[in-house]
DNA sequence: CGGATGCTTGAAGCTGCTCAAGTGAAGTGG
DNA sequence: CCACTTCACTTGAGCAGCTTCAAGCATCCG
């Protein structure tokens, strides 16, 4: 929303923490709810965990490292999600959540998980509905699979705008708070693939993009892109 | 196990029911579990639902259908999983649930879902934990898009071969309870690629194929296969 | 200004997909 | 009992999309 456009990361400040690669926790705590500023990890993979948190501000990332070094990201969480949920189940964390800017997080109690599970307003409801949210968005993801790139990208912006709708921003015209690095693994492409799925929507005039700003142009457009059978799936006769 | 190995499909009864094409519930009902029969549905995407189940025994298969018209299997499932823990959170199921072979599942009870959660022998907490369970092996499902073919099938064939094991059964001699199509489904894979993955990985003589009937011939071959790196992934000046 | 970082663009190669044909086994009907 | 159909799997040929490697560009920071 505001102009000015840095490059080399998608946030507008705190340049001052960027190679400060983590040491855990220079993060404020204040009665439990905590701050998280980017680059800085909420917990890694292995690391002792208590209790989900609550995304209050900022967007995380959660991702796992592979056998072979690589980083899978999992998923990106933004205000209103629910993290960490494996807390519920085991005392340590699966994956690593990083933040991406400044973030602020509130813990979810789990003292007595048992007695208020009816209650559609406890916590424990709301994480057992965030542990099948999970789900459910990964089952999305595997269908993803069989899209072609330039449907990843356009999905993916739809959903974006989707969210920013709900959330009473305007849908059409988003900072996205990721790298494209973290995009392209999140969609499983490599970053140049995806880099020139940004040029071929904007090409097209589906798109403006300015590095990090995007203005959905053609939102339409983008629908029937993510609607279109891939070339090579179509019978032999047609043009495109 | 048994040497007769016919063709057309993974089973070796029940041929008449067959072209049944469902009609929702030829299934006997006893004090609550059921008897699910091959190409018979448990329950499609919408159905309403009450309760998970138990597999007791019978391998099924659930999936969905995408928006357009392809079936993605979403997993297998062999006694002790449980399925459909979407009753937890929804009224309905959110994917369709069908038998590879003569199937035997038994109701779990959410009476008292809070009461027990503590108790580690509770249906409640075990369904949650089966939630968590379907998380972590979407989230595994998720790494395997970077894999090759060859290592989607040898990553399957050693994780099978481990339940083989696990249950007291032959680790390295077994029959797949699925048709190729479902595999490939399952694999993210066209089915001709997941014929010539077989072919390849018998050809270099780490399984012996006969249809559906698997040996595995040499299992550190096939880790080793799983390990690799993709071809293209590698630096420009090795051989392979 | 120079180094670092990240995004974009170009060129070439490989993997997996589609289309098409062939094989083997089981069930069907005369 | 044997053609004939059906179904699933296999194999081959050709193509296209994505990845990798490499270079160029833009922005930010010291």
């Amino acid at each position: 929303m505001i102009a000015i456009s840095p490059r080399p990361v998608p946030a507008r400040s705190d340049t001052r923490f960027h190679r400060q690669r983590d040491g855990r926790c220079r993060t404020s705590d204040i009665g439990g709810a905590r701050i998280v500023r980017r680059e800085q990890h909420l917990h890694r993979a292995g690391d002792p965990i208590d209790h989900p948190w609550l995304v209050v501000a900022g967007t995380f990332k959660s991702y796992l490292l592979k056998t072979d070094g690589d980083e899978q990201v999992l998923d990106f969480h933004t205000p209103g999600d629910i993290i960490g949920v494996e807390a519920m189940v085991q005392e340590n964390a699966q994956c690593s959540i990083v933040a991406l800017d400044t973030c602020n997080v509130r813990p979810l109690s789990m003292d007595d998980p048992a007695a208020d599970f009816e209650d559609p307003e406890s916590d424990t409801r709301k994480i057992i509905e965030a542990m099948y949210g999970e789900t459910m968005r990964l089952m999305q993801r595997l269908q993803m699979i069989s899209d072609s790139t330039e449907q990843r990208l356009a999905r993916y912006l739809l959903e974006f705008s989707e969210v920013q709708r709900r959330r009473g921003l305007k849908p059409c015209e988003f900072r996205l708070p990721m790298r494209r690095r973290d995009l392209a693994l999140y969609l499983n492409l490599a970053t140049e693939t995806l880099s020139r799925a940004f040029t071929r929507l904007r090409n097209r005039g589906l798109l403006a993009v300015d590095n990090y700003e995007i203005r959905i142009l053609d939102a339409e457009g983008l629908r029937a892109v993510v609607e279109q059978r891939r070339a090579q799936d179509l019978p032999r006769f047609a043009s495109s």
